[in-house]
DNA sequence: ATTAAATGCAACTAAAGGGTTGCATATGAG
DNA sequence: CTCATATGCAACCCTTTAGTTGCATTTAAT
């Protein structure tokens, strides 16, 4: 199988696990420039390992963040914009909550 | 110390590691209502012991997103909405860089 | 003064995470 | 065909994390 496997519904959850370190991070920045890159390109970047390097990726494929595709000898990765947009969108509904708790509040002070 | 000490450098790592577990998450959304809710509080809607969830209170404590206060015989917390902005602002770029790239591949495409 | 409620602190356990090394395998290049 | 490149797989290690239990402490209520 080149791509992952289609994740159904998104608990976010796993997405901000992925997220939470710091050369995951890295690897998403680096790959936020739309580039399809392969994993030996993506670790060169880096001071660790390629073994190292594959299996963060794996864990940023099993959140849905990446998707990777075999070219020839080499496998590439991609991002996966949607996934990055539904985490956003998490935030934005807990920010929204928070907003509307604030409105409510200070209607009921000024009034 | 009551309150969180001060966030300093805003490397967003850690705000997804904290943010990358089903009851932190589940405890920032009871918060993002706007209460200042007490640590029983907090553990009664859940089915762990009070002790767990203290735990995760200061990790998210420790990530900034939320503050704590003592008032009498409990401590209360409450979430900073400005920390969750600043996630999300960190994704928001993420986006834009990819959307960027996707637009100059386009222009490139159609010249 | 007593008692119940809300925490804090510490020690411990089991499982997950992040990294490494070694070796086997598939593919492109010369 | 031969060799270097790009990976995949697996066994290990050490540290962190999620949860627990038990006991001491502070504060509110009766």
């Amino acid at each position: 199988m080149s791509t992952a496997e289609h994740p159904l519904p998104a608990d976010p959850a796993p997405v901000f696990a992925a997220l939470g370190d710091q050369t995951r991070l890295a690897l998403v920045m680096r790959l936020s420039g739309g580039e399809t890159l392969s994993i030996s390109r993506l670790a060169s970047a880096t001071h660790l390992t390629r073994q190292a390097v594959t299996k963060h990726l794996q864990v940023l494929e099993g959140a849905g963040l990446v998707s990777s595709s075999r070219a020839g000898r080499e496998s590439r990765y991609a991002l996966r914009a949607d996934r990055i947009a539904a985490a956003r969108a998490f935030l934005d509904d807990v920010s929204a909550q928070w907003d509307e708790a604030l409105a409510g509040l200070k209607a009921f002070v000024e009034r």
